[in-house]
RNA sequence: GGAGGGAUCGCAUAGUGGUCUAGUGCGGGCGCCUGCUAAGCGCUUACGCCGGGAAAUCGGCGUCGAGGGUUCGAAUCCCUCUCCCUCCGCCA
């Protein structure tokens, strides 16, 4: 959320970083109801003001003149809750703005390779799929997934489902033991406040799954768990940053990209993640991101698969993001860069909505801290990489070898 | 799922319709005193919004778990919700 002092001072810088993301947002509206609601505010200050001075007496004028004001300060009362009401709900709805330096774009077409690592190998025979792969080894069964729960899911068997989970220790473990985030085990499923703090509520809702009956709703991300963690609290002197991760189910709807990468288990309803997650005082958040993006990278580099960096432009940007870098990891049999991370600063957008400060120094004032999210990394797509590249002419899978010690073996056929 | 109890300032507690502009203790901060430490003494102690000012800051309003309601007036009475505790039932 922005701040709405923010939004009445620059404007115009607001307007422009709506352009550039190529969004929409009601700023017109949200300034002639903030407009009404300042008016609205003095007067019913002014008239409980008398009140509260009226209502040490006790003669009957008093009490005439304090029956007019209650009145009077109900129907004052009414209207501007239903304005903050409405004034707030539009808020939520208006995107964070792009930091300065992020290249301006319309598409993801115009989204910046900043670096790339390791280039593509030369098969000698053609690659497969990891569909094929999958099916050949029994180790991916997409007709399983689908009798079961519908499209868009699958099961994972035997070494498939072993190399999954030892993906998610060696993840885990990287990040705990060498790049120093806190493991975290969390609530998957959340309530729609925690949501709105995250940024996906209200303006997502349709590509989230929830328990209408309890009104729980399952989390797309563990980011929404982990902005909650330190949700109303003034983080003390001294303790940022704070490095969490997570590895949790997601859930999503994916009703805006039907159709899309229906082939494959590339997208589903449902899919693990390990989770980054970082809390930053303001100074240092663009260099935080830098080394969470690093160690996402650290991922990419000791599996020994190719893979790029981009700095999405504008355009593509989040809706709670300042800056983002989508990581790619190459897939030789679908034959094409899959996103495995994406690693965004956003700035004090989600701290404001949750709520979450930090005090500088001792007696300071509290301000809002900084948030970053960033995957570390998302499968089953790193689990494609891994199959389709080290796939063998004979149709067996090398397992890589930071992976060994947790798969116990070295091929899957 | 049932029955009961609770939520007040960083922590602990007082407060059953106006004197609450929320008291007291502890902790924290500043100062004084003091060979050092401890003790003692004095002052201080949250957050948000609106308005004034270049600013330090000043004025107002709101906030006693949250939201409604009753009343001239609510921490206090009523309703709804959330969370915590105790007991019973069920359960991995």
């Amino acid at each position: 959320m922005l701040d709405l002092k923010f939004i009445r001072e620059n404007t115009q810088k607001v307007l422009k970083a709506l352009e550039d993301r190529n969004d929409k947002a009601p700023i017109e509206e949200i300034l002639s109801l903030d407009a009404k609601r300042r008016q609205s505010l003095s007067s019913l200050e002014e008239l409980r003001r008398e009140r509260k001075n009226i209502s040490r007496k006790k003669d009957e004028d008093s009490r005439k003149r304090g029956r007019e004001l209650r009145d009077q300060i109900k129907t004052l009362e009414d209207e501007a809750r239903k304005n903050e009401a409405e004034l707030t709900d539009l808020l939520l709805r208006v995107p964070n703005i792009p930091q300065e330096s992020v290249p301006r774009g319309k598409t993801e077409a115009d989204n910046v390779t900043v670096r790339s690592h390791g280039t593509p190998a030369q098969f000698e025979f053609t690659p497969l799929p990891h569909w094929e792969l999958g099916q050949k080894l029994d180790i991916i069964d997409i007709e399983a997934g689908t009798k079961i729960s519908g499209s868009r899911f699958y099961v994972l068997k035997g070494a498939g489902a072993t190399l999954q989970r030892a993906l998610i220790d060696f993840m885990l473990d990287t990040h705990i033991r060498q790049n120093g985030y806190t493991e975290t085990y969390l609530p998957i499923m959340v309530r729609a406040e925690a949501l709105v703090g995250s940024s996906n509520l209200p303006k997502f809702a349709d590509n989230l799954y929830r328990d209408a009956e309890e009104d729980f709703w399952f989390i797309p991300t563990a980011e929404v768990a982990l902005t909650n963690l330190h949700r109303d609290e003034i983080l003390p002197p001294g303790k940022l940053p704070l490095y969490y991760v997570a590895h949790t189910p997601c859930f999503r709807r994916e009703k805006m990209s039907a159709g899309k990468d229906v082939r494959g288990i590339k997208r589903g309803h449902q899919f693990e993640k390990v989770e980054l997650y970082k809390f930053s005082d303001p100074e240092n958040s663009n260099q935080e991101l830098d080394k969470m993006v690093g160690n996402a990278e650290d991922i990419c580099r000791k599996l020994e698969i190719p893979y790029r960096v981009k700095e999405l432009c504008t355009g593509d940007l989040g809706f709670a993001s300042s800056r983002t870098y989508d990581i790619e990891m190459w897939a030789p049999g679908c034959n094409e860069w899959l996103e495995v991370s994406s690693c965004s600063n956003c700035g004090d957008f989600q701290a404001r909505r949750a709520n979450i400060r930090y005090r500088p120094s001792q007696g300071s004032r509290a301000d809002f801290v900084h948030t970053l999210n960033g995957s570390g990394l998302a499968l089953p797509r790193v689990l494609i990489s891994v199959i389709e590249n080290y796939q063998l002419p004979d149709g067996t899978v090398k397992i890589p070898e930071v992976l060994k010690p947790y798969t116990g073996t070295e091929y899957i056929r």
